[in-house]
DNA sequence: TATAATATTTAGACTAATCTAAAAAATAAT
DNA sequence: ATTATTTTTTAGATTAGTCTAAATATTATA
């Protein structure tokens, strides 16, 4: 079984990995985790040994499958917890997600599988980001982050990153939530700062802001 | 602020000095922490450090204010998650301790509180037992466990012990659950075994099971 | 291709929580 | 009042996770 800290470090080479896809490197992990190079080295070591990560010396660390499943399951507990808060404790979307980083910490599968069955089986987070089910299988859309596109576009916002709470706030006030129809009215080449339309309202919005938007294709 | 495990060995130590009215020795602790003296040692020395507790050489240990406050924090947290777990998740009663455990130690109050507000701000738990409020407070009634009564007595079911797994299925099964009548139609000299009438029921119980049933006096 | 810059790993040290074995204090028994 | 028994504490090790500083490998630059 894995530790707590383990589970952390499992997640975000998932996470860092876009799913399993790529190789991460020890710097981009130290940075994720806010942590230094050297305790990494010795962490994925562990990880390695464990079975869940494969490790070239100097060439950076890839999720095995059974890696890929340990988390996603943690993923599908934060996800859920994440929902719950909302939906049922009425927490706003930008108070959740350091709660969900301790509550995805539980080990009882029984626990998650009745909060799944409560909240309806849920197939998105109140981000918008899916949620995998219980054996793992998690069910992606296409999607691009917003600065990727440009004028005339037009489509769907899927979902937008979870992390940042005081961004959250701000695309809350926009009204920039998962479901909502967005269309890029210009885009400035200096900055790639856009102007957006969300319902019948407009905004100017920067590249640091649509980077953490993601749409539909 | 506390560690995980510095909690659970206050949570300890203020169960067994029956809530900070008696002091607790270090084999006893040992005992009900699953762990050795020398540990015990080691951490009765952090905590009163901390203050939490105070501690005299080969006298034993004793909260201090603070740290009942903190242990009837732990203690509110335990409780509301194990009547989450049933009221609203359907577990049974004696499949909630063990969760309940790690629950206890997620660090939100507004989550807390939210719970607390969801659940519709519960007097007592699943197995009677009373939750105190966001500030520590906790309402005790009198009360005494049913292997101290004799022939003839006759009360309301308070509380039950939440540890046993087993216990709480057998407790189920005889329908021995808090606000529940019952009465002692008779004691056994020899092993302190009893017949008790719980509503139309009848049934013969040993010392080891009244012993764990908490009645009004 | 040799050298400089960057990235990664190793070495050694620290804290928290635990253990076993030995020493010391308190309590019980002669 | 000694001696024996029990309880508690100390000493020294161990593991997980972290750090800094030094060594080594890789990549970029001249
Ligand atoms: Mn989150
Ligand atoms: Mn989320
Ligand atoms: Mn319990
Ligand atoms: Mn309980």
């Amino acid at each position: 079984m894995l530790s707590l800290t383990e589970e952390n470090y499992l997640k975000a080479i998932y996470h860092l990995s876009d799913g399993g896809t790529k190789s991460v490197l020890t710097n981009e992990l130290a940075e994720a985790m806010s942590t230094k190079a050297a305790s990494v080295t010795d962490m994925i070591k562990k990880l390695s040994v464990k079975e869940v990560i494969t490790y070239e010396k100097y060439y950076g660390v890839n999720v095995t499958t059974a890696g890929k499943t340990k988390a996603l399951h943690v993923i599908r507990k934060h996800r859920l917890w994440e929902t719950f808060l909302v939906q049922t404790l009425g927490f706003n979307w930008d108070e959740v997600h350091e709660v969900a980083e301790e509550l995805e910490h539980i080990h009882s599968i029984r626990l998650i599988d009745k909060l799944d069955e409560f909240l309806g089986f849920p197939k998105a987070d109140p981000h918008g980001d899916p949620i995998p089910d219980g054996k793992g299988k998690i069910s992606t859309r296409p999607q691009v982050s917003l600065d990727q596109l440009g004028e005339g576009y037009q489509g769907i916002i899927i979902a937008v990153k979870d992390s940042d709470s005081n961004l959250l706030k701000y695309l809350d006030k926009i009204g920039a939530k998962p479901g909502r129809k967005i269309k890029v009215a210009g885009k400035e080449e200096y900055d790639e700062s856009m102007e957006v339309h969300i319902g019948d309202k407009k905004f100017f919005i920067s590249k640091e802001v649509s980077k953490n938007i993601l749409v539909t294709q």
